[in-house]
Parts: C-alpha cells; sequence; structure tokens
DNA sequence: CAGTATCCACTTCGATACTG
DNA sequence: CAGTATCGAAGTGGATACTG
C-alpha cells in the first residue's frame, strides 16, 4: 500500500533538496481534481461509513441537490471509486458503496482531515491576525 | 503532531463503524476549500524544495498567470501556511517561504501525492472500462 | 521585479420541473 | 425511489495592459 510519505521532507533552509518529483507537481492536481469539488469527500465520507442508498446519501449530506448527488456518485463510479448495485424492484433500489480504491483514498481523505483539525485553529488566527494588520487589502 | 489516520478504518462490510466524525464532513471540506483550487498545492510543493522568490516561482510553476501567483501566495500568506519577505531594495525582491504549519501540509500533501501515484492507473483503466461500457451516457 | 486593475470566457453549481 | 433535463446565477481563472 506505500503511504509512505517519503519526499517533501519538511526543511527550513534554501536548498534544493530536489523534493519528490524531478520538477512538475506530482501529480497531486491529479487527486485534487476528482476530490476539490463541492461534494465528493462528503459522499466519500459517507460511504467510508457503509453502504448507501440513494437517498439515504441525500438525507446524509445536507444540502446537496439531487443533480449534484447523481454527477458525483456517477463520477466516482467512473472511476471505480465508488460500486453502484441496481436491485430492480418497484420501486427501485440502488446501493452505493466503496470499491478497494475507494476505501484507500477514504483513509487519505482521513489524513487531510486530521491536517484540518490539527491547524484549523492556526489558520483562522493567522486570517484574523492578518486581516486586522492589513485594512484595505484588495481582492480578500 | 498526530497523522494518525484513525477513524475511517476500510472495512468491507455494511456495519456502520461510526467514523471519525460524529455526522458532520469531519471538516475536510475547509482543506479542500483552501487546497481545491487550481494552484495552490503546486505553490505549495514547489516552495517545498526551498524559498523562491516571485519570478522564481512563475518559472518553476508553467501555465500560472501574475494574477493567479498574486492570488495564491496571497491566500496562503493570509493563512500563515506562507511567510513573504519583502527586500525594499530596487529592483524589489520578495521572498516566499513555508512556514511550519505551511511545510506540515507539505508532508498531508505528499500524502495525497503518494496515493495519487498508487492509483492513477486503477483510475484510469476503470475510466476506460466504464467509457466503454457505457457508451451513449449523459453528462460525462 | 513584483505586482494591480479590468474585462471576459468558461465552468460549476443550485433550483425547478419532469420521468420510468 | 432514483433519477434526467434545462436554465440561470455565481464563482474562477486567463489575457492584457499598466505601475511603483
Amino acid at each position: 500500500m506505500s503511504v509512505a510519505h517519503t519526499g517533501v521532507t519538511p526543511q527550513v533552509g534554501g536548498a534544493e533538496p530536489v523534493g519528490p518529483c524531478g520538477e512538475d507537481d506530482c501529480g497531486v492536481r491529479d487527486v485534487l481534481d476528482r476530490l476539490g469539488d463541492k461534494w465528493t469527500v462528503l459522499v466519500v465520507v459517507e460511504l467510508a461509513k457503509g453502504t448507501r442508498r440513494y437517498r439515504e446519501l441525500q438525507r446524509a449530506i445536507p444540502g446537496i441537490s439531487q443533480r449534484m448527488l447523481t454527477v458525483t456518485t456517477r463520477r466516482l463510479w467512473r472511476d471505480g471509486l465508488v460500486e453502484r448495485t441496481v436491485h430492480p424492484t418497484i420501486p427501485p433500489q440502488v446501493e452505493y458503496a466503496l470499491t478497494d480504491v475507494g476505501r484507500s483514498l477514504a483513509v487519505t481523505i482521513a489524513g487531510l482531515a486530521d491536517w484540518s483539525r490539527d491547524h484549523k485553529d492556526a489558520m483562522d488566527a493567522a486570517r484574523r491576525r492578518w486581516d486586522a494588520e492589513h485594512p484595505d487589502e484588495t481582492g480578500r
């Protein structure tokens, strides 16, 4: 599975340790293009708790529209992160569940959540400080 | 620092292990609102290699416009992830460097990059398979 | 060099209405 | 229940020109 954070070793000086990747973006943008939208991670986090039906997801994720729930699940399905099972009953019943790849993504997302919890306060404080010190700054 | 991915333990069944967070999004969206844009992670990854000047960043990140480089660095600065040092010389010289918080973020981002590298192929394959199996699907 | 300012194209998303 | 279709508002980023 290799979740070793080798590479971008935090360091102070201005030397060039030549990060994990030669010269490009390490491919991080690929992931963020998938997770960066408004709802994807919320769906993944919810599905990490277990299999869910369409309506269950919608109820578990307040504010998501039918349209966005559909496009989000469809994208995750298409990318092989989510498995979609249709029970051809009446009324129809569709179940969504994370695949193995999807579950590994959920673990990574948990790492993000950890970071968020650990540093949210510091960031909020920094922002308040900055705003106080730069009252009439453009483009906030 | 606590980079323990407790919580969303990957598991197969449909039971409810009650994730890391009671009911909400675990706050992951907070991070992604900051990282999800087109350039932020690229700037962070570049700064993880060492202190950079404005032009150096621009050259290191092909395609970024002056506008976006400015708003991206400004945001990171405002959030306390990046330190901005102005040398009042002529011509002016401005240096950007990650703060401690910024460096911890770089570590987390490296985790994302790891995941991306480990699963990019699987996702691309899944997508091709899906596209082949669903030729005339709407909204791709 | 290191920005700011302005305008515009494109994307993303929400609301609403309808369907098998 | 589980979607699809359509439209419009808002956000986001790129190009260009100008400045201390």
